[in-house]
RNA sequence: GCCGGUUUAGCUCAGCAGGUAGAGCAAGCGGCUGUUAACCGCUAGGCCGUAGGUUCAAGUCCUACAACCGGCGCCA
Protein backbone atom coordinates (compact mmCIF):
# COMPACT_ATOMS: atom_id res chain seq x y z
CA UNK A 1 0.00 0.00 0.00
CA UNK A 2 2.97 2.37 -0.37
CA UNK A 3 1.71 5.42 -3.35
CA UNK A 4 3.45 7.27 -5.06
CA UNK A 5 4.89 10.43 -4.29
CA UNK A 6 3.03 12.14 -7.07
CA UNK A 7 0.04 10.83 -5.63
CA UNK A 8 0.84 11.93 -2.21
CA UNK A 9 1.40 15.36 -3.04
CA UNK A 10 -1.62 16.49 -5.49
CA UNK A 11 -4.11 14.68 -3.25
CA UNK A 12 -2.73 13.50 -0.20
CA UNK A 13 -4.72 14.27 2.83
CA UNK A 14 -3.89 15.73 6.15
CA UNK A 15 -3.74 13.20 9.14
CA UNK A 16 -3.80 10.03 6.68
CA UNK A 17 -1.53 7.10 7.59
CA UNK A 18 0.35 6.62 4.70
CA UNK A 19 3.59 4.41 3.31
CA UNK A 20 6.44 5.75 0.84
CA UNK A 21 9.50 4.68 -0.28
CA UNK A 22 11.61 5.96 -2.73
CA UNK A 23 15.49 7.34 -2.83
CA UNK A 24 16.65 9.67 -0.25
CA UNK A 25 18.06 13.18 -2.22
CA UNK A 26 19.50 14.42 0.69
CA UNK A 27 19.40 14.47 4.12
CA UNK A 28 19.76 17.49 6.76
CA UNK A 29 19.49 17.52 10.69
CA UNK A 30 18.38 19.65 13.31
CA UNK A 31 18.77 19.15 17.02
CA UNK A 32 15.45 17.04 17.15
CA UNK A 33 14.43 16.45 13.67
CA UNK A 34 15.87 14.85 10.96
CA UNK A 35 14.57 16.06 7.84
CA UNK A 36 14.64 13.49 4.03
CA UNK A 37 13.98 14.60 1.15
CA UNK A 38 12.36 11.21 -0.53
CA UNK A 39 12.08 11.03 -4.20
CA UNK A 40 10.64 8.01 -6.39
CA UNK A 41 10.57 9.30 -9.67
CA UNK A 42 7.43 9.78 -9.86
CA UNK A 43 7.42 13.37 -10.14
CA UNK A 44 9.88 16.20 -9.99
CA UNK A 45 9.36 17.21 -5.91
CA UNK A 46 10.49 15.14 -3.30
CA UNK A 47 8.10 14.06 -0.29
CA UNK A 48 9.42 15.81 2.96
CA UNK A 49 9.98 13.47 5.71
CA UNK A 50 10.45 14.03 9.23
CA UNK A 51 12.06 12.15 11.50
CA UNK A 52 12.39 12.31 15.42
CA UNK A 53 16.19 12.58 16.00
CA UNK A 54 15.43 10.77 19.23
CA UNK A 55 13.76 7.39 18.55
CA UNK A 56 15.91 6.62 15.43
CA UNK A 57 19.27 7.77 16.66
CA UNK A 58 20.59 3.84 15.54
CA UNK A 59 19.84 3.90 12.03
CA UNK A 60 19.97 7.99 11.14
CA UNK A 61 23.55 7.72 10.45
CA UNK A 62 22.82 5.37 7.71
CA UNK A 63 20.37 7.48 5.60
CA UNK A 64 22.67 9.14 3.62
CA UNK A 65 21.95 10.26 -0.43
CA UNK A 66 21.02 7.28 -2.85
CA UNK A 67 19.60 5.07 0.13
CA UNK A 68 16.09 3.43 -0.80
CA UNK A 69 13.81 3.22 1.82
CA UNK A 70 10.39 2.96 2.80
CA UNK A 71 8.81 5.07 5.75
CA UNK A 72 5.51 5.01 7.13
CA UNK A 73 3.84 7.75 9.11
CA UNK A 74 1.29 10.60 9.29
CA UNK A 75 0.99 13.01 6.63
CA UNK A 76 0.61 16.53 8.18
CA UNK A 77 0.61 19.78 7.44
CA UNK A 78 4.23 21.53 7.27
CA UNK A 79 5.01 24.21 9.42
CA UNK A 80 7.74 25.63 7.44
CA UNK A 81 8.19 27.12 3.77
CA UNK A 82 8.44 24.96 0.74
CA UNK A 83 5.89 22.85 0.85
CA UNK A 84 2.03 21.92 1.90
CA UNK A 85 1.99 18.79 3.80
CA UNK A 86 5.29 16.33 5.18
CA UNK A 87 5.74 13.28 6.22
CA UNK A 88 6.04 12.47 9.78
CA UNK A 89 7.87 9.45 9.91
CA UNK A 90 6.96 6.41 12.74
CA UNK A 91 8.92 3.89 11.14
CA UNK A 92 12.06 4.17 8.59
CA UNK A 93 12.57 0.66 6.65
CA UNK A 94 16.24 0.95 4.73
CA UNK A 95 15.63 -1.22 1.91
CA UNK A 96 18.85 -0.86 0.23
CA UNK A 97 21.78 1.23 2.06
CA UNK A 98 24.69 3.34 0.10
CA UNK A 99 28.40 2.93 -0.15
CA UNK A 100 29.98 6.21 0.53
CA UNK A 101 31.46 6.34 -3.00
CA UNK A 102 27.69 6.35 -4.33
CA UNK A 103 28.35 9.09 -7.65
CA UNK A 104 25.69 11.00 -7.47
CA UNK A 105 25.69 13.99 -4.84
CA UNK A 106 23.68 16.43 -3.45
CA UNK A 107 24.97 19.50 -5.71
CA UNK A 108 25.32 20.07 -9.21
CA UNK A 109 26.82 17.60 -11.89
CA UNK A 110 28.17 18.12 -15.22
CA UNK A 111 26.05 16.42 -17.86
CA UNK A 112 29.42 14.90 -18.98
CA UNK A 113 29.98 13.50 -16.03
CA UNK A 114 26.18 12.11 -15.39
CA UNK A 115 26.66 10.71 -19.47
CA UNK A 116 29.06 8.01 -17.88
CA UNK A 117 26.90 7.08 -14.98
CA UNK A 118 23.84 6.29 -16.93
CA UNK A 119 22.83 3.79 -15.03
CA UNK A 120 22.31 6.55 -11.91
CA UNK A 121 21.73 9.60 -14.00
CA UNK A 122 17.77 9.39 -14.16
CA UNK A 123 18.01 9.61 -10.29
CA UNK A 124 19.51 13.31 -10.77
CA UNK A 125 16.89 15.66 -10.91
CA UNK A 126 17.54 17.10 -14.92
CA UNK A 127 17.16 13.87 -16.30
CA UNK A 128 13.92 12.41 -14.41
CA UNK A 129 12.31 15.80 -15.57
CA UNK A 130 13.87 14.59 -19.13
CA UNK A 131 12.65 11.19 -18.94
CA UNK A 132 9.12 11.60 -18.15
CA UNK A 133 8.61 14.80 -20.72
CA UNK A 134 9.95 11.73 -23.22
CA UNK A 135 7.17 9.61 -22.24
CA UNK A 136 4.50 12.58 -22.12
CA UNK A 137 5.76 13.07 -25.86
CA UNK A 138 5.66 9.15 -26.50
CA UNK A 139 2.50 8.93 -25.61
CA UNK A 140 1.41 12.56 -27.48
CA UNK A 141 2.84 11.20 -30.86
CA UNK A 142 0.64 8.02 -30.87
CA UNK A 143 -2.83 10.09 -29.59
CA UNK A 144 -1.92 12.45 -32.51
CA UNK A 145 -2.01 9.71 -35.04
CA UNK A 146 -4.78 7.48 -33.54
CA UNK A 147 -7.01 10.51 -32.44
CA UNK A 148 -6.87 10.92 -36.93
CA UNK A 149 -7.46 7.33 -37.28
CA UNK A 150 -3.27 6.94 -38.46
CA UNK A 151 -2.26 3.20 -38.66
CA UNK A 152 0.24 2.31 -36.14
CA UNK A 153 2.82 0.92 -38.37
CA UNK A 154 6.04 -1.70 -36.96
CA UNK A 155 8.66 -1.42 -39.83
CA UNK A 156 11.25 -3.90 -40.31
CA UNK A 157 14.36 -3.27 -38.06
CA UNK A 158 16.56 -5.43 -40.05
CA UNK A 159 16.12 -4.66 -43.66
CA UNK A 160 17.57 -6.23 -47.24
CA UNK A 161 16.75 -2.64 -49.62
CA UNK A 162 19.38 -0.88 -49.74
CA UNK A 163 17.34 1.43 -51.27
CA UNK A 164 17.44 5.62 -49.97
CA UNK A 165 21.20 6.22 -49.12
CA UNK A 166 20.39 8.20 -46.32
CA UNK A 167 23.15 7.65 -45.14
CA UNK A 168 26.00 4.73 -43.56
CA UNK A 169 24.10 1.89 -43.00
CA UNK A 170 25.02 -0.86 -39.81
CA UNK A 171 25.76 -4.07 -41.18
CA UNK A 172 23.30 -7.12 -40.06
CA UNK A 173 25.78 -9.84 -40.47
CA UNK A 174 26.59 -13.60 -38.79
CA UNK A 175 29.52 -14.01 -40.77
CA UNK A 176 32.41 -14.95 -38.37
CA UNK A 177 34.68 -11.92 -38.86
CA UNK A 178 37.50 -14.55 -38.99
CA UNK A 179 36.23 -16.36 -42.03
CA UNK A 180 34.21 -14.33 -44.36
CA UNK A 181 33.35 -16.19 -47.37
CA UNK A 182 34.35 -14.97 -50.98
CA UNK A 183 32.73 -16.14 -53.87
CA UNK A 184 35.53 -16.79 -56.81
CA UNK A 185 35.42 -13.01 -57.63
CA UNK A 186 36.72 -12.56 -54.06
CA UNK A 187 33.62 -10.69 -53.29
CA UNK A 188 32.24 -11.26 -50.26
CA UNK A 189 29.94 -13.81 -50.70
CA UNK A 190 26.61 -12.43 -48.99
CA UNK A 191 24.50 -15.44 -50.09
CA UNK A 192 26.00 -17.54 -47.38
CA UNK A 193 25.16 -15.19 -44.67
CA UNK A 194 21.90 -15.90 -42.70
CA UNK A 195 19.54 -13.91 -44.70
CA UNK A 196 20.73 -14.88 -48.10
CA UNK A 197 21.52 -11.29 -48.75
CA UNK A 198 23.39 -8.05 -47.20
CA UNK A 199 21.07 -6.87 -44.64
CA UNK A 200 21.61 -3.59 -42.46
CA UNK A 201 19.92 -1.60 -39.80
CA UNK A 202 16.96 0.09 -40.90
CA UNK A 203 17.80 4.07 -41.55
CA UNK A 204 14.31 4.82 -42.49
CA UNK A 205 10.77 3.29 -42.29
CA UNK A 206 9.57 5.51 -45.27
CA UNK A 207 9.35 3.32 -48.05
CA UNK A 208 7.52 0.07 -46.00
CA UNK A 209 5.38 3.04 -45.02
CA UNK A 210 4.58 3.53 -48.44
CA UNK A 211 3.41 0.11 -48.37
CA UNK A 212 1.29 0.44 -45.99
CA UNK A 213 -0.33 3.92 -46.91
CA UNK A 214 -1.22 2.88 -50.46
CA UNK A 215 -3.38 -0.18 -48.86
CA UNK A 216 -4.56 0.52 -45.37
CA UNK A 217 -4.46 4.71 -46.27
CA UNK A 218 -3.14 6.84 -43.34
CA UNK A 219 -0.48 5.50 -41.41
CA UNK A 220 2.85 6.02 -39.04
CA UNK A 221 6.00 4.50 -37.95
CA UNK A 222 7.29 5.19 -34.52
CA UNK A 223 11.06 3.39 -33.85
CA UNK A 224 14.44 3.17 -33.82
CA UNK A 225 16.68 4.22 -36.84
CA UNK A 226 20.01 3.64 -36.85
CA UNK A 227 22.85 5.35 -38.87
CA UNK A 228 26.11 4.42 -39.02
CA UNK A 229 27.56 8.22 -39.90
CA UNK A 230 30.82 9.63 -37.86
CA UNK A 231 28.55 12.31 -36.82
CA UNK A 232 29.97 14.12 -33.83
CA UNK A 233 27.50 16.66 -32.98
CA UNK A 234 24.98 17.79 -30.41
CA UNK A 235 22.48 16.81 -32.61
CA UNK A 236 22.94 13.36 -34.34
CA UNK A 237 22.86 10.01 -32.73
CA UNK A 238 23.63 6.29 -34.19
CA UNK A 239 20.45 5.42 -33.00
CA UNK A 240 17.68 7.86 -32.81
CA UNK A 241 14.18 7.27 -32.62
CA UNK A 242 11.96 8.68 -35.76
CA UNK A 243 8.61 9.12 -36.30
CA UNK A 244 7.14 8.68 -40.34
CA UNK A 245 3.60 9.21 -40.74
CA UNK A 246 2.55 8.53 -44.71
CA UNK A 247 -0.36 9.99 -46.14
CA UNK A 248 -2.66 8.72 -48.57
CA UNK A 249 -3.91 10.81 -51.37
CA UNK A 250 -2.04 13.83 -50.05
CA UNK A 251 0.32 16.78 -51.63
CA UNK A 252 2.91 18.59 -49.92
CA UNK A 253 0.88 21.11 -48.86
CA UNK A 254 -1.32 19.00 -46.61
CA UNK A 255 1.93 17.26 -45.85
CA UNK A 256 2.37 20.21 -44.17
CA UNK A 257 -0.32 20.88 -42.30
CA UNK A 258 -0.33 17.29 -40.96
CA UNK A 259 3.44 18.26 -39.77
CA UNK A 260 2.71 21.23 -38.24
CA UNK A 261 -0.52 20.28 -36.62
CA UNK A 262 1.34 17.79 -35.38
CA UNK A 263 4.45 19.49 -33.70
CA UNK A 264 1.86 22.42 -32.19
CA UNK A 265 0.26 19.18 -30.50
CA UNK A 266 3.45 17.81 -29.08
CA UNK A 267 4.18 21.38 -27.40
CA UNK A 268 1.17 21.77 -26.47
CA UNK A 269 0.87 18.40 -24.81
CA UNK A 270 4.44 19.72 -23.30
CA UNK A 271 2.61 22.69 -21.52
CA UNK A 272 -0.36 20.79 -20.24
CA UNK A 273 1.55 17.88 -19.10
CA UNK A 274 5.01 19.14 -18.00
CA UNK A 275 4.15 20.52 -14.69
CA UNK A 276 7.13 20.56 -12.29
CA UNK A 277 9.26 19.27 -14.68
CA UNK A 278 8.52 21.92 -17.62
CA UNK A 279 9.11 24.34 -15.03
CA UNK A 280 11.98 23.30 -14.08
CA UNK A 281 13.12 23.24 -17.54
CA UNK A 282 12.21 26.58 -18.00
CA UNK A 283 13.83 28.09 -14.72
CA UNK A 284 17.43 25.98 -14.79
CA UNK A 285 17.88 24.82 -18.57
CA UNK A 286 15.87 27.52 -20.75
CA UNK A 287 15.30 31.00 -19.52
CA UNK A 288 11.68 31.19 -21.72
CA UNK A 289 11.08 28.16 -22.30
CA UNK A 290 7.59 27.98 -21.94
CA UNK A 291 6.72 31.77 -22.85
CA UNK A 292 8.34 30.24 -26.27
CA UNK A 293 6.46 27.06 -26.18
CA UNK A 294 3.13 28.91 -25.79
CA UNK A 295 3.83 31.32 -28.99
CA UNK A 296 5.00 28.86 -31.37
CA UNK A 297 2.02 26.08 -30.38
CA UNK A 298 -1.04 29.16 -31.17
CA UNK A 299 1.29 30.98 -34.01
CA UNK A 300 1.11 29.24 -37.50
CA UNK A 301 4.06 28.11 -38.47
CA UNK A 302 6.14 29.92 -41.64
CA UNK A 303 6.90 28.43 -45.34
CA UNK A 304 9.09 29.86 -47.60
CA UNK A 305 10.48 28.29 -51.15
CA UNK A 306 14.16 27.31 -51.17
CA UNK A 307 14.20 29.77 -54.31
CA UNK A 308 12.96 32.62 -52.19
CA UNK A 309 15.07 31.63 -48.92
CA UNK A 310 18.17 31.60 -51.37
CA UNK A 311 17.09 35.20 -52.39
CA UNK A 312 16.88 36.34 -48.99
CA UNK A 313 19.85 34.89 -47.67
CA UNK A 314 21.64 36.28 -51.19
CA UNK A 315 20.86 39.85 -49.27
CA UNK A 316 23.22 38.92 -46.68
CA UNK A 317 25.46 37.33 -48.50
CA UNK A 318 28.44 38.67 -46.52
CA UNK A 319 27.36 37.37 -43.44
CA UNK A 320 28.00 33.61 -44.31
CA UNK A 321 31.34 31.86 -44.82
CA UNK A 322 29.43 29.37 -47.19
CA UNK A 323 27.68 32.27 -49.97
CA UNK A 324 24.42 31.26 -50.31
CA UNK A 325 23.22 30.13 -54.24
CA UNK A 326 20.39 28.72 -55.76
CA UNK A 327 21.51 25.10 -56.66
CA UNK A 328 23.63 24.75 -53.39
CA UNK A 329 22.35 22.84 -50.18
CA UNK A 330 21.28 25.01 -47.23
CA UNK A 331 24.39 25.00 -44.71
CA UNK A 332 23.87 24.75 -40.87
CA UNK A 333 24.63 28.82 -41.04
CA UNK A 334 21.93 29.59 -43.48
CA UNK A 335 19.13 27.75 -41.82
CA UNK A 336 20.01 29.18 -38.34
CA UNK A 337 19.76 32.60 -40.48
CA UNK A 338 16.11 31.72 -41.80
CA UNK A 339 15.13 30.46 -38.57
CA UNK A 340 16.67 32.48 -36.01
CA UNK A 341 17.52 35.58 -37.83
CA UNK A 342 14.36 36.44 -40.49
CA UNK A 343 11.31 34.57 -39.11
CA UNK A 344 12.44 33.55 -34.93
CA UNK A 345 10.55 30.26 -35.01
CA UNK A 346 9.93 27.09 -37.08
CA UNK A 347 10.17 27.41 -41.04
CA UNK A 348 9.18 25.19 -43.53
CA UNK A 349 11.41 25.04 -46.45
CA UNK A 350 9.86 23.97 -49.51
CA UNK A 351 10.88 22.94 -53.29
CA UNK A 352 14.38 22.35 -53.23
CA UNK A 353 16.00 21.55 -56.28
CA UNK A 354 15.84 18.01 -57.15
CA UNK A 355 19.62 17.64 -58.02
CA UNK A 356 20.51 17.70 -54.09
CA UNK A 357 17.39 15.67 -53.17
CA UNK A 358 16.47 11.95 -52.77
CA UNK A 359 14.92 10.09 -55.88
CA UNK A 360 11.60 9.21 -54.76
CA UNK A 361 10.52 13.00 -54.07
CA UNK A 362 7.85 14.59 -56.76
CA UNK A 363 9.16 16.24 -59.78
CA UNK A 364 7.52 20.00 -59.40
CA UNK A 365 6.37 21.04 -62.94
CA UNK A 366 9.21 23.29 -63.57
CA UNK A 367 11.19 20.19 -63.73
CA UNK A 368 13.62 22.01 -61.65
CA UNK A 369 12.46 21.24 -58.45
CA UNK A 370 10.68 18.70 -56.25
CA UNK A 371 8.02 19.08 -54.00
CA UNK A 372 10.36 18.16 -50.47
CA UNK A 373 10.00 20.28 -47.25
CA UNK A 374 12.12 20.58 -44.46
CA UNK A 375 10.91 22.07 -41.16
CA UNK A 376 14.20 23.65 -39.74
CA UNK A 377 13.68 25.00 -35.98
CA UNK A 378 15.45 27.43 -33.58
CA UNK A 379 18.28 25.91 -32.33
CA UNK A 380 18.09 22.17 -33.34
CA UNK A 381 17.51 22.80 -36.99
CA UNK A 382 16.50 20.43 -39.36
CA UNK A 383 13.81 18.39 -37.07
CA UNK A 384 11.71 17.32 -40.19
CA UNK A 385 12.27 16.60 -43.45
CA UNK A 386 9.34 15.54 -45.80
CA UNK A 387 7.81 15.22 -49.04
CA UNK A 388 5.62 14.36 -51.64
CA UNK A 389 6.41 10.96 -52.86
CA UNK A 390 6.48 10.41 -56.99
CA UNK A 391 3.83 8.56 -58.09
CA UNK A 392 4.27 8.67 -61.31
CA UNK A 393 5.61 5.43 -62.76
CA UNK A 394 7.35 6.64 -65.86
CA UNK A 395 8.90 9.92 -63.87
CA UNK A 396 10.35 7.84 -61.20
CA UNK A 397 12.04 5.02 -63.57
CA UNK A 398 13.56 7.96 -65.59
CA UNK A 399 14.47 9.31 -61.97
CA UNK A 400 15.89 6.28 -61.24
CA UNK A 401 18.10 5.76 -63.92
CA UNK A 402 19.34 9.01 -64.32
CA UNK A 403 20.63 8.94 -60.55
CA UNK A 404 22.75 6.12 -61.64
CA UNK A 405 20.22 3.31 -59.51
CA UNK A 406 19.81 -0.30 -59.77
CA UNK A 407 16.22 -0.26 -61.01
CA UNK A 408 16.04 -4.32 -59.76
CA UNK A 409 16.59 -3.48 -56.28
CA UNK A 410 13.29 -1.34 -56.63
CA UNK A 411 10.95 -3.37 -58.22
CA UNK A 412 8.73 -3.65 -55.49
CA UNK A 413 8.65 0.24 -54.90
CA UNK A 414 7.95 0.66 -58.71
CA UNK A 415 5.06 -1.45 -58.44
CA UNK A 416 2.82 0.36 -56.21
CA UNK A 417 3.00 2.91 -58.83
CA UNK A 418 2.27 0.17 -61.74
CA UNK A 419 -1.10 -1.30 -59.58
CA UNK A 420 -3.44 1.67 -58.65
CA UNK A 421 -0.68 4.20 -57.79
CA UNK A 422 -2.03 7.39 -55.60
CA UNK A 423 -0.38 11.11 -54.58
CA UNK A 424 0.90 10.85 -51.28
CA UNK A 425 3.16 12.14 -49.01
CA UNK A 426 5.16 11.75 -45.73
CA UNK A 427 7.66 13.13 -43.45
CA UNK A 428 10.18 12.30 -40.41
CA UNK A 429 10.33 13.98 -37.35
CA UNK A 430 13.24 13.11 -35.16
CA UNK A 431 12.27 12.16 -32.31
CA UNK A 432 15.10 13.51 -29.92
CA UNK A 433 14.78 16.50 -31.32
CA UNK A 434 11.95 17.19 -30.67
CA UNK A 435 12.41 16.71 -26.75
CA UNK A 436 15.75 18.60 -26.74
CA UNK A 437 13.99 21.62 -28.58
CA UNK A 438 10.95 21.00 -25.74
CA UNK A 439 13.33 20.75 -22.60
CA UNK A 440 15.68 23.22 -23.81
CA UNK A 441 18.40 20.82 -23.12
CA UNK A 442 21.38 21.20 -25.69
CA UNK A 443 22.94 17.91 -26.03
CA UNK A 444 20.87 15.17 -28.07
CA UNK A 445 22.84 12.80 -25.58
CA UNK A 446 21.52 13.64 -22.76
CA UNK A 447 17.64 13.63 -24.00
CA UNK A 448 18.07 9.67 -25.01
CA UNK A 449 17.90 7.55 -21.89
CA UNK A 450 21.47 5.14 -23.42
CA UNK A 451 23.04 7.32 -26.34
CA UNK A 452 24.61 5.26 -29.06
CA UNK A 453 27.41 7.49 -31.14
CA UNK A 454 30.68 6.77 -32.56
CA UNK A 455 32.61 5.38 -29.15
CA UNK A 456 29.87 5.69 -27.52
CA UNK A 457 27.34 2.36 -26.84
CA UNK A 458 28.24 1.74 -22.88
CA UNK A 459 24.86 0.24 -20.65
C1' G B 1 36.15 13.04 -40.90
C1' C B 2 37.87 18.59 -40.44
C1' C B 3 38.99 23.14 -37.16
C1' G B 4 39.47 24.95 -32.11
C1' G B 5 39.46 24.03 -26.84
C1' U B 6 39.75 20.85 -22.51
C1' U B 7 41.88 16.59 -19.64
C1' U B 8 44.97 18.20 -11.90
C1' A B 9 41.33 14.95 -5.24
C1' G B 10 34.81 11.35 -5.69
C1' C B 11 32.65 16.14 -8.34
C1' U B 12 33.56 21.42 -10.23
C1' C B 13 37.85 23.96 -10.92
C1' A B 14 42.68 27.14 -9.57
C1' G B 15 47.92 26.34 -10.25
C1' C B 16 51.04 33.29 -12.32
C1' A B 17 57.58 33.45 -15.93
C1' G B 18 59.35 25.38 -15.69
C1' G B 19 61.61 24.43 -8.91
C1' U B 20 58.29 17.78 -6.83
C1' A B 21 50.29 20.28 -5.64
C1' G B 22 45.54 24.04 -3.71
C1' A B 23 40.14 25.75 -3.06
C1' G B 24 34.90 24.88 -2.92
C1' C B 25 31.49 20.96 -2.77
C1' A B 26 31.06 15.59 -1.54
C1' A B 27 32.89 11.88 2.36
C1' G B 28 34.29 10.94 7.96
C1' C B 29 34.16 13.23 12.96
C1' G B 30 32.33 17.24 16.18
C1' G B 31 29.12 21.67 16.97
C1' C B 32 24.58 24.74 15.99
C1' U B 33 19.90 25.39 14.11
C1' G B 34 12.06 23.23 11.75
C1' U B 35 15.82 22.48 7.98
C1' U B 36 15.06 22.97 2.51
C1' A B 37 21.84 23.82 -2.79
C1' A B 38 21.39 24.51 5.43
C1' C B 39 25.52 26.65 8.37
C1' C B 40 30.50 26.55 11.40
C1' G B 41 35.13 23.78 12.82
C1' C B 42 38.47 19.61 12.19
C1' U B 43 40.21 15.11 9.37
C1' A B 44 41.31 12.15 5.42
C1' G B 45 41.80 12.14 0.12
C1' G B 46 46.08 13.26 -5.93
C1' C B 47 51.99 8.01 -10.38
C1' C B 48 48.30 16.23 -12.47
C1' G B 49 44.49 11.62 -19.55
C1' U B 50 48.28 7.83 -21.91
C1' A B 51 53.19 7.19 -24.27
C1' G B 52 57.57 9.48 -25.63
C1' G B 53 60.93 13.89 -25.72
C1' U B 54 63.61 18.70 -24.05
C1' U B 55 65.82 20.14 -19.19
C1' C B 56 69.91 19.83 -13.36
C1' A B 57 64.48 20.01 -12.66
C1' A B 58 57.98 19.18 -16.21
C1' G B 59 51.12 19.72 -13.75
C1' U B 60 53.63 23.78 -16.34
C1' C B 61 57.51 23.41 -22.69
C1' C B 62 57.47 19.94 -27.40
C1' U B 63 55.46 15.45 -30.23
C1' A B 64 52.01 11.46 -30.89
C1' C B 65 47.61 9.09 -29.34
C1' A B 66 42.88 8.84 -26.72
C1' A B 67 38.50 10.70 -24.56
C1' C B 68 35.32 14.78 -23.80
C1' C B 69 33.35 19.81 -25.14
C1' G B 70 32.17 23.65 -28.98
C1' G B 71 31.76 24.57 -34.28
C1' C B 72 31.55 22.34 -39.33
C1' G B 73 30.27 18.18 -42.68
C1' C B 74 26.54 14.01 -43.05
C1' C B 75 21.14 14.35 -41.58
C1' A B 76 16.26 13.41 -38.25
Amino acid sequence: MTIRIKEILENGKVGELISASGWIRTRRDSKTVTFIELNDGSCFKNLQVTLDASNHSEILSALGTGTSVTVMGNLVQSPAAGQAVELAGDTVKIIGSVESDYPLQKKRHSFEFLREIAHLRPRANTFGAVFRMRNILSFAVHEFFQSRGYVYLNSPIITTSDCEGAGEMFRVSCFDPEKIPRNDKNEIDWSRDFFGKAASLTVSGQLEAEIFATSLGNCYTFGPTFRAENSNTSRHLAEFWMIEPEIAFADLKEDMNVAEDFVRYLFKAALSRGGDDLDFFDDRIEKGLKANLERLADAPFERITYTDAMTELEKHADSFEFKPSWGIDLQSEHERFITEKIFNGPVFVTDYPKDIKAFYMRLNEDEKTVAAMDLLMPRVGEIIGGSQREERYNVLVDKIKTMGLNIEDYWWYLDLRKYGTIPHAGFGLGFERMVQFVTGMSNIRDVIPFPRAPKLADF
